[in-house]
DNA sequence: ATGTCGTTTTGTAAACGA
């Protein structure tokens, strides 16, 4: 089972970006950030016509999060995340896929820091790391995916030195997102990939992607339950090179069939 | 600072957020 998050930045504007790759990596389950479309400019028609259901959580101009399913309706769970009835921004939706619930996110950038808009990230992630940890506690298989708007180590930014005081690389929020993983998750590339160069930004400016001056901001995190299936992990990179291309490439997953995690090696 | 997207509107150019 191949699960995928996509910032898309603009599903209208990028439509055709992500039916190409749909049609390409054939994801059984995608996560999608940043729509910028109200709930009745979400592209339904063609992302059925591709072969997905969907569920989607919109709102005007900013923000926006949906879940496509390859050949089903994923079961809706969650719309928005618990603990602020005011929070009013399309940024979670959760739903259970094949057996496994799916939460997608996309958390605040929070620049510039410190300030307002740096507080509001950081009581967003608190909010997350709650829901989380609740999420642990049913005790069934759960993946967390999208865009974290965090690098979590330095080998996950091309220039370290000059993200230092930015909302996304800021040691608050690197510490909460460590915090998150400590609760029990695993960041299923770095797990897959330890010690690799691997972003899933790079900016439209100063020709970013051709410098590879990337930033990994989108995760995938994995439940006790559902990691010792992971079976293979990446980024498809090519997508960002493509024409009216997002500044988000998907990651993606593989998971093993849930029989298999049952079979264990011999220790040592 | 740089400078590029998609989005929206006291709208076809400028603002806003990322």
């Amino acid at each position: 089972m191949k699960i995928a998050t996509f910032n898309v930045n603009g599903i209208n504007g990028r439509l055709a970006v992500l039916l190409r790759w749909l049609e390409e990596a054939r994801p059984d389950a995608v996560c999608l950030q940043e729509l910028k479309a109200p709930d009745a400019r979400f592209p339904i028609r063609a992302i059925e016509q591709a072969g997905y259901g969907a569920i989607w959580h919109g709102q005007k101009s900013w923000n926006g999060v949906a879940i496509l399913a390859l050949g089903r309706e994923p079961i809706e769970t969650r719309r928005g995340l618990p603990g602020d009835p005011d929070d009013e921004q399309a940024r979670y939706i959760e739903a259970a896929v094949e057996g496994l619930l799916i939460g997608c996110l996309y958390l605040p950038n929070g620049n510039p820091a410190p300030g307002a808009k740096f507080d509001a990230k950081r009581r967003w992630f608190a909010r997350l790391a709650a829901h989380a940890a609740e999420l642990l506690a049913l005790d069934v298989p759960v993946i967390l995916a999208g865009d974290y708007n965090v690098m979590p180590t330095e080998l996950d930014v091309y220039k370290p030195e000059r993200w230092v005081d930015d909302a996304l690389f800021r040691p608050e929020v690197r510490a909460a997102f460590h915090a998150l993983i400590a609760q029990g998750w695993t960041d299923a590339l770095r797990a897959r990939h330890p010690d690799a160069r691997l972003y899933t930004f790079w900016d439209y400016l100063r020709h970013a992607f051709a410098r590879d001056a990337g930033l990994r901001l989108d995760h995938l995190l994995l439940s006790p339950k559902l990691a010792p299936r992971l079976s293979a992990a990446g980024v498809d990179r090519a997508v960002r090179s493509w024409e009216k291309a997002s500044d988000h490439a998907p990651a993606w997953i593989e998971l093993a069939p849930a029989r298999a995690a049952r079979r264990r090696k011999p220790a040592g």
